[in-house]
RNA sequence: GGAGGGGUUGGGGAGCGGUCAAACCCAGCAGACUGUAAAUCUGCCGCCUCGUGCUUCGAAGGUUCGAAUCCUUCCCCCUCCA
């Protein structure tokens, strides 16, 4: 499933296979938690050279429910598209939903936060949700440890979590998909590795990193990745989940990281924060009202290369939604283009003085929020 | 000409004697957002020498300890009747 095709210090350049096709590493996943990545459409994904995207368990359980999914053939039919999907258990929302939902050894109970509803997730039903689905990487069901956690309550947590990942090993029974295991273990490095080594012994298809970006420091997050990164197998995929700026998928690709996803290049662009060579322009600031210029003059997205900030500055007062679609197309091709100059560089073993040349042009922005 | 209704801080619109520099919405300005309850949320939004400071609620007078709120006159606007 793996295929490791280069290496440069620990970074890695390979790819994954699936039953929906290969996509390269290191790798970038547009978010479409309810079977959409909102604003723009599978073709245009394909335009942007999405590879791979993600999609939710639980909120597509919840909305339309598994029976509407297989209904419609499968997710992929479903919202027609025919690239691999990576779907995530459930086990963010136990940590983003916190305040309506009950965790207990057998599974987790939420309380709908649209209707009331009790929805009920245990390894089992995850399992079971996601091969329905039909998506081609499903994950176990954790706990996404919160921040801060007391080093006890995160090796519970931790522990909980390796138990529910052997009860999804399990449960999970496809020869279509594979199943990543994820580690916890909170800010505490040794917890970190003890899940890590028990994930092993389960054997799974891939690993991923969870719990990191929940509001821990930045030190930690890069602490945690930098350690666990090069333990992970070397001819398993290694997902960071949930991450993250630019930079911090530079920094992770750095240790190893192969995988990721995070919604800010969408929920961003959707708010006018947009990432561009020369640092983070918003589009909303009234700084853009008269400014002709496109909104990165080194992007070669339709955005870029059609419309101008006094334009997309002008979409975004009137709140029209071709303003989110066209920033939608420009922050996720700005995200596809860092993952295919960082592959190219650690093709090239070049990836040091790309990550310096990637500080630098951060560093020098006059906008401080670009590193962050 | 007669009878009503009304003029409030950029726009809309509450308030109808003190707790009012004046609710709320919009517009405006800025900030946040990391496995998406997010096309969302938060803050600011009369002036200044920032204080139990100053100037505001069509205008001018008045009543009152105190007025956006009550009275008088005037100026506008709207509806209806002639």
């Amino acid at each position: 499933m793996f295929k490791l095709i280069a290496k440069d210090g620990e970074a890695r350049r390979g790819e994954v296979s699936t039953e929906h096709g290969t996509f390269q590493t290191p790798a970038f996943m547009p978010v479409g938690t309810y079977g959409a990545v909102k604003s723009i459409s599978p073709e245009i994904l394909h335009s942007i050279n999405a590879e791979i995207i993600l999609s939710n368990t639980y909120h597509l359980m919840e909305r339309p429910g598994v029976d509407i999914i297989q209904l419609n053939g499968g997710l992929h039919n479903f919202m027609s598209w025919d690239k691999p999907i990576l779907t995530d258990s459930g086990g963010y929302q136990v940590f983003s939903l916190a305040k309506k939902r009950k965790i207990t050894e057998e599974g987790v109970e939420f309380n709908s936060a649209l209707n009331g509803n009790k929805l009920f997730l245990n390894p089992e039903k995850c399992m079971e949700l996601q091969q329905s689905y039909g998506v081609d990487i499903a994950m176990v069901l954790d706990e996404c440890t919160p921040y801060p956690a007391e080093i006890s309550v995160a090796e519970n947590s931790m522990q909980l979590s390796l138990r529910w990942a052997e009860r999804s090993r399990d449960a999970f029974n496809s020869n279509k998909s594979s199943l990543f295991g994820i580690i916890q273990g909170g800010v505490y490095g040794d917890l970190r590795e003890q899940s890590l080594e028990g994930l092993k012994r389960m054997d799974f298809e891939g690993y991923a990193i969870g719990g990191l970006s929940v509001g821990e420091p930045k030190d930690d997050l890069r602490k945690i990745t930098n350690l666990i990164a090069p333990k992970m197998p070397v001819y398993k995929p290694r997902y960071l989940m949930g991450v993250g700026t630019p930079l911090d998928i530079v920094k992770a690709v750095e240790s190893g990281v192969d995988m990721f996803d995070c919604v800010i290049p969408t929920r961003h662009a959707r708010n006018g924060y947009l990432y561009t060579s020369e640092g983070v322009i918003k589009i909303r600031n009234a700084a853009n009202k008269n400014s002709v210029e496109p909104l990165d003059k080194e992007c070669d997205c339709y955005t870029c290369q059609n419309f101008s900030r006094s334009y997309l500055h002008h979409l975004d007062k009137t709140n029209e939604m071709l303003g989110s679609t066209l920033q939608t197309i420009h922050n996720l091709t700005f995200y596809l283009n860092l993952m295919r100059n960082l592959r190219a560089s650690i093709e090239k073993g070049t990836l040091q003085s790309f990550i310096k040349r990637f500080e630098e042009t951060w560093n020098n922005s006059d906008n401080p929020n670009i590193n962050t």
